[in-house]
DNA sequence: CCCGAGGTTTAGTCGCGTCTAACTTTTTGT
DNA sequence: ACAAAAAGTTAGACGCGACTAAACCTCGGG
């Protein structure tokens, strides 16, 4: 019965992080991209959700969240951001390497002892990636940000959030002195998709690819 | 090759607590016993780990740890104890409650992570319970102690550890304001291997049956 | 319109860790 | 000393979560 397993939430995660835009179909392979499995074991698991009422599941035509699917998504995202937030915060973990810690720890550690963290935190209401983290009873304010490389030359902004997932790009942003929160201003934009250069601060920096499109930006504030 | 996995951890930390005195071979039952499943189980494990390098194992006479078995149950130990301390100073987990939360988290948490809560604590060398820390290099002080059932009436001491694993146990010498540390005269001593009376500060306290066997007690310092 | 490419599902296997049932070895009591 | 009891092991199964290989839709292009 309790069959929600630690690679159920996992599937549930990525589900809701594939699909959260509007309640979008996900598709088998993008599933097994995501999570590193074969399609095989991907639709497998699939098949499981659905027995266990997580997903909807239309054959050969994607999948989607129910709600109690989708509160066991939520839930193993306010344990993975308050994991990363805590560890950040109390332990000097630096914060290209909370994510795979919190990825571990996201599964076993209970209700109580989250609950307990989040209180030392003081509820905070977003993780050191600008995540938004949901409270206790699994409310999220998901509001959609735009990319860094969507600004015109001459637009203001703050950086509001970046993808936890991917160490170098973090590193590479830390070591560039660029962190949450900070306000920017867009000095010059190449043509065809080319890269940006945006001034934090005093310093100027180059953001172009891969990069740029993982950066969501917010109002200049 | 990596397959240490969390069930090979709690074998060999089972194997080590039971065996701990003088190398004595641990019998397959008593493993079972301790961890809850079926002597089949048990018996089947013994092959696994013994297959790992971790026991030696003659058939139908028992089990022993060998040196890198030794050292994955003193690395889980290690885990254990830290996290045992840390719940219980850094996020107010009372202390009958840190044992299964640290149960968990033993298996998943990093080397780095564990480290740093080490050095958030100052390198503590006791766990809530007065149990030994094993050191990041897996040394450990592991002095054995007397029970405070086998102490005469007029006998003073401090009461050094008790076993983490028994909730109840622990919530009584709480309610009771017994805790590690403490200093305490035996008044009297009932015969028949009966219950003492014990004074700790000015309360006393009548402990006997298994309580009085599970707490371990020091000199009088 | 149909046929092939590519995405999806099924079939069959494997390792882990558990179980029960049956069998073997050791210990114990008369 | 030997039979019965207790302890230990083997045999066979199962659920989870992964895999490869093969069969099966779906959809777009000729």
């Amino acid at each position: 019965m309790s069959t929600v397993t630690g690679a159920v939430q996992d599937y549930a995660k990525a589900i809701y992080s594939l699909g959260a835009r509007e309640n979008e179909p996900v598709s088998t392979s993008a599933l097994a991209g995501r999570l590193g499995v074969s399609a095989a074991s991907a639709s497998a698991m699939v098949k499981r959700l659905s027995e266990l009422g997580l997903v909807t599941h239309e054959p050969y035509r994607g999948v989607e969240l129910t709600a109690r699917g989708r509160d066991v998504a939520l839930g193993v995202l306010r344990h993975h951001r308050l994991l990363e937030t805590y560890l950040a915060e109390q332990l000097d973990v630096p914060w290209d390497r909370v994510h795979e810690e919190a990825e571990k720890l996201e599964h076993v550690i209970s209700e109580d002892l989250i609950n307990r963290m989040a209180a030392k935190l003081q509820d905070p209401t977003h993780d050191p990636h600008g995540d938004p983290i949901p409270t206790a009873d699994l409310a999220i304010d998901d509001a959609p940000t735009r990319s860094l490389d969507s600004l015109e030359a001459g637009e203001r902004g703050t950086f509001v959030r970046v993808s936890d997932s991917d160490p170098e790009m973090l590193r590479y942003l830390h070591e560039r002195g660029i962190g949450i929160g900070d306000s920017f201003e867009v000095i010059e934009r190449q043509p065809f998709q080319g890269p940006l250069t945006v001034r934090f601060g005093k310093r100027s920096h180059v953001l172009g690819g891969a990069l740029a499109g993982a950066m969501r930006v917010g109002e200049s504030s």
